[in-house]
DNA sequence: TATATCAGTATACTTTAGTATAGTAGTATA
DNA sequence: TATACTACTATACTAAAGTATACTGATATA
């Protein structure tokens, strides 16, 4: 099993498992479908209520991605009408840990960003000169 | 200072959250940035030597959104001619922690769907059937 | 004088991502 | 008969992301 070790010290493999994991939850509506299946299985037509704007046509193209991708499970039963549910593979549910991780930054990086260290003055950082 | 147990009961500001990390990465140059500059401070023509195919215009575009959001700090010095280094400002470092968190995702995610569990056959979900 | 380096900018273009609007088949309800 | 529901698809469009190519000014080297 490879892991992070084996790729740490190799840029262009690590960035390319970053991207990896970028492609499942980048565009913009991937991490709202994510994050409305992970409070449970839902149907498309509850999907497309949840996530308000969306198009079917959107909708559609993404289930289909995160289909592809195994992050969720399409199931269709033969009711009338025809039912079809989604829901997480146990792979897409554990995406959920590096959300986890990718909220903490981000609101420690906006908290550093908005109210930042009040520095003393350094002439060095006004006009800096090297050599 | 809010934390990760802060949002997680709220979908859209979790999502928020997420996105605001999203931002910082997504793209198809800034991650390759950000991973030369992990390996220390560069100038404006290292780094372009090092991403091989960016062109001038990209390259420039990608280190003013990162400077913007406070990932990279730009320094000119006034030498003949003018030197201008790159580097990543404490909270860019910081975000090799949540790199390394997606690498490892990506890298599992990537052997669970390459290799699956043989499953034993199971009738339910050969023509799943509800109600 | 001609060429190269630095750190970019300007203009025009292509490609990809996302939107708008309408329509499908089958069934159920008013 | 008309409308609504399910889960979508089709066509045409706009907007955003990225590329190609050429150029800038100041200085240094051949």
């Amino acid at each position: 099993m490879i892991q992070l070790h084996d790729v740490k010290h190799c840029s262009s493999d690590y960035v390319i498992a970053v991207r990896d994991t970028l492609n499942v939850i980048s565009g913009k509506w991937k991490l709202p479908i994510i994050g409305s299946l992970l409070y449970g299985k839902k149907r498309f037509k509850e999907l497309e209520r949840d996530l308000g704007k969306i198009t079917p046509r959107m909708l559609s193209k993404e289930l289909k991605e995160l289909e592809l991708n195994s992050i969720i499970k399409r199931s269709v039963y033969d009711t009338t009408p025809v039912t079809v549910e989604y829901e997480l593979t146990p792979s897409g549910e554990s995406i959920r840990a590096v959300l986890d991780v990718m909220v903490s930054w981000g609101l420690q990086h906006r908290q550093a960003v908005m109210k930042p260290e009040p520095m003393k003055p350094d002439p060095m950082s006004i006009s800096a000169n090297k050599a």
